[in-house]
DNA sequence: TTAAATACTGACTGACTAATCAGTTTTGTA
DNA sequence: TACAAAACTGATTAGTCAGTCAGTATTTAA
């Protein structure tokens, strides 16, 4: 059984490599970010790099693996001894969560709004469902909040699904304008919050 | 006065070039598409891209400014002689219009949704220009309708800028599902009219 | 202690890259 | 026609890239 060695910061060499990808294809692009700068990053010999990740794409996969598990094991233990008020409540605060871990993990949210994972993801099918389990998951989060606060009166009689995406995706076009440096999402958190509660609370 | 020779659909060489490079560097990114490769789908030699554009990044930031007028002046053409029975029916014709440029131009979008050019806007005034004169033109137009249906009674009293940021930002969010192939935005278009309705009808 | 598995390295390769330049062809005009 | 400006090309360069490989160092388990 092989003892894997940790060095001062508790990580193996792998675990290493595979943050410094995270970032590094994060703020620069998968083809812009070469496996040099990975190794360097990290006193590592290219070599080493491919030693543990066979090929660049590779390193890419497990990095967008990494972001995955990330996102929704930090979801999960955020909803762990939770409780919320009603449907409404939970849907505040869950966008109050995701944009602060938008800012927290910003490597994580650049990686997820650039362009290569999503073209990779029409050739590779690993690729195709880290990308669908991510968002999956976070719509369902969105969702339920939807479904409880239908059932406790606080949300209108709306479609839960499509009412999840859009919320949603008014969420990830503001995280956007935050990891781009387009509009500070600090200003347009209360306007957001007010928008959705308009969305959810009213029947058209 | 040097008159240029345009070849059978009307575009000059150098036209032609841009409008490759606009569709490469949307697709594939910056990075991962070469001079070599623009060269070849226009039946030029890279020396001649290179003598109609000084850099690969001059020729990115000449694509960008395209762009960024051929939105802006889809817009003017789209408001020519166009009116709107109220700031609300505006609106909606907008969000509209704008889904269907992003169908048409999928290329314009997904260039303005790529990271390079945000990241080259740190460090090049020029780039930086163009990014704040279209996002500038694109929430000005939104805010135009909150404004217009403020004084028609067909908008609540809300802040105009604020609220046509959080609309913006939602249909930009839409805009990305479906320029990356995550969620069609035929099924959510008549969510978003209908969420958006009630941002601008309701005050909270 | 030892042997095997694991982790790692330096040196290398062939393909590709942005950019240059000297020289040729095409074009517009006087 | 003549000539100058503009448009264009082939060949080249210096550098970077992903990936390989033969061999070395370290770790683990017996």
């Amino acid at each position: 059984m092989p003892k894997i060695s940790k060095n001062s910061e508790g990580l193996s060499k792998k675990e290493e490599i595979l943050n410094a990808a995270i970032i590094l294809f994060a703020e620069q692009g998968f083809s812009n970010t070469s496996i040099t700068e990975v190794a360097k990053a990290t006193n590592a010999s290219t070599a080493n790099v491919f030693y543990h990740f066979k090929t660049k794409e590779e390193l890419f996969l497990a990095a967008l693996q990494n972001v995955k598990e990330g996102i929704i094991s930090h979801f999960d233990e955020y909803f762990r001894d939770r409780e919320f008020e009603n449907g409404l409540k939970m849907m505040e605060e869950i966008i109050a969560y995701y944009l602060y871990l938008a800012g927290a993990m910003g490597q994580w949210f650049l990686l997820l709004h650039s362009h290569y994972p999503y073209r990779l993801a029409l050739v590779n099918e690993v690729c195709r469902e880290h990308l669908e389990k991510t968002y999956n998951s976070l719509v369902e989060i969105f969702e339920k909040a939807v479904v409880k606060g239908k059932e406790d009166g606080s949300i209108a009689d709306v479609d839960s699904r499509k009412t999840a995406l859009v919320i949603f995706s008014m969420i990830e076009g503001v995280v956007r304008f935050k990891i781009y440096n387009l509009y500070d999402s600090g200003v347009l958190f209360a306007e957001l919050i007010k928008s959705c509660n308009k969305i959810l609370k009213y029947k058209e």
